[in-house]
DNA sequence: CCAATGATTGGGAGCGCTCCCGATCTGCGT
DNA sequence: ACGCAGATCGGGAGCGCTCCCAATCATTGG
């Protein structure tokens, strides 16, 4: 296949065209300092007149690093990937990333052959990173990157005792708070729709929805717990699941405002009023959990920290070849609206 | 910064231990012809037992390609990002991408400064190509690719006279049909949910809703016409805004399937029957449109068609070095369902 | 006016791979 | 046993950049 670019111009040409040295036309576009004044703006002229674009390959080459980092969703399934809470990581990692000049890629892997030219790719050296998000209980993908020796950090662990480099929040706190809410609220019949339980911070929420139910002497029933995928729909046919089972259900936390929103309808649709029947609380704290009606009590989840820990954690194992894992722990936040 | 990978063995390591020539080991990993099984062999052996993986940066220079293309989103605002149109088309590509050994990487673009970067990504060499999706009417980037000479392949087109090569799909004749659809069914007051208007597509299909109107001798009311951004909630609210102005509605064409959905709960909470008082009809035909109650009819786009078509676009730019701009215009289909 | 000191600059030596041409091998016909 | 066309191989010549050291220039103090 022979793909080629049409000749752009080379660092050597812009040197000759600004007669200086190979050494200062780097360091003009690496803006390095030590250069005068007045030979960085021959240079700059020269690189405009020019229209020169440094080659990546050959920066890459010779710089031993790519200058950008790959953010890999490991789903097979795509609904989760149409979920807010991916859009939101990304533009909050985005932002982290916009003044280290790198470039954020995002791949795709959903079959073991993607998997495979993924790892070609970043062993290979195009990527000087790799951010993980939602990984599931005995992804592998993790592992293999660590033995290339890859920095990676990842979004949630697979386990309790991860030991890869990850950003995590305080699930068990987050969900322990929102039921202590709702029992303070006296709430009696408290169910939860949890996550898909092959993620670890699902696991880890429904811990934290048993803790607070036996903090206040109430007894955790298996019956009251119906799991969900995110997605709005599943959480409508949760609820619906849940009425059916316990039609005198007065308390709900939810995995997600989506899904929150969606057992909202459920609600509604079986005739039950939220706050006053049942109270109902989220988890993330998006823009969604106030346009629903009514407004929603949710668990706020520090997305843009998460974006920042996470950069930070990469750069610092660029910086220092990962030499240790790093996990870092965000604070939850229960957010008091209307539905409860 | 330092950031550089412990010493990975090179090609010529490779060769050394395999006691062949490095040109007979880049044969070998580029599986070429012309080297004997056996010697291909050895040389497989040194590469597994070395743990090689070829320096991409190197073969990228000295090959001059990337094997890699870029989609890009250029969406200011995110909400699309999150629409099943997305993930739909993003798996379309990585299908139609599997055996040309390409890796498929996604950009955002959201600001001035994102697009200067990934546009000196994509110019430094990192990618032999780019996909763009929905590109605004007025924006830049296709044209600042074509100017670098990047081949570049869009999804729909900026406006009627747009020249870079794009796949298109048949807007103006799908709506065309699904109206023409209501009117046979009998129905007289035909509203329609569009798409952002700055979107070419959307502004085809509300000349296709026209077009049908005046076929059957109707005039089109602009008063009967209200704009979405493809999400649910958008659509929801036009319906509920549509029939306070015509609460003789008995048709509407939404501008997808999510829209539809949206549709279908105002009309439901407005108390009207879907398809005796309203018949409905959305646009896409994803897995969504059968699981709405009533199931939808819809207007078929061929995704899986549309992403094989641009990747063969793309190749053939790469291959013949963009001399040529080329259109496809994929036919839409109209699915009757329950919901007409 | 001269040496010393620090600021700038030039350019050699790779980085690890692909391309490609000339050298070496092989097998076969005579 | 010898010659020759193919089949295989080896390795030189870059690809375009960064690193870094030695060379050159500009300044300053005495």
């Amino acid at each position: 296949m022979g793909r080629r670019r049409p000749g752009t111009p080379t660092l050597e040409e812009v040197a000759a065209h600004a007669r200086v040295g190979r050494g200062t036309v780097s360091r003009v576009i690496n803006n390095a300092t030590g250069v005068k004044e007045s030979t960085r703006r021959a240079v700059q002229q020269a690189i405009d007149e020019l229209g020169y674009v440094p080659n990546l390959a050959a920066r890459s080459l010779a710089g031993r690093r790519a200058d950008a980092v790959a953010l890999v969703m490991t789903e097979p399934d795509w609904r989760q990937f149409a979920e807010p809470f991916f859009s939101e990581i990304v533009t909050s990692l985005g932002d982290a990333l916009t003044d280290t000049g790198m470039q954020l890629l995002l791949t795709l892997v959903r079959s073991g052959a993607e998997r495979q030219r993924f790892l070609e790719y970043a062993r290979g050296g195009r990527v000087d990173g790799v951010l993980l998000m939602s990984v599931h209980a005995g992804d592998p993908l993790p592992d293999m990157l660590a033995e290339a020796r890859l920095p990676t950090v990842l979004l949630g662990r697979r386990s309790g005792d991860e030991y890869v480099s990850y950003v995590d929040m305080d699930n068990v706190g987050g969900a322990r708070s929102a039921v202590s809410h709702l029992i303070q609220r006296g709430r009696r019949v408290i169910a939860t729709i949890t996550g898909p339980l092959d993620l670890h911070a699902a696991q880890c929420r429904l811990r934290g929805y048993d803790e607070a139910l036996a903090l206040a002497g109430m007894k955790a029933e298996r019956t009251r717990v119906a799991e969900s995928d995110f997605t709005a729909e599943s959480g409508r046919r949760a609820m619906t699941e849940l009425l059916e089972r316990h039609p005198d259900i007065d308390g709900v936390l939810a995995a997600s405002d989506t899904t929150a929103a969606g057992a909202l309808e459920a609600l509604r649709a079986a005739g039950r009023r939220v706050p006053e029947d049942v109270a109902v609380i989220g988890f993330d704290d998006f823009p969604l959990a106030r346009r629903t009606e009514p407004q929603l009590t949710t668990v706020r989840q520090p997305i843009e920290e998460v974006g920042r820990a996470m950069i930070r954690l990469l750069l610092e194992e660029m910086e220092e070849g990962a030499v240790a894992w790093r996990h870092v722990i965000l604070r939850t936040e229960l957010v008091i609206r209307e539905s409860t």
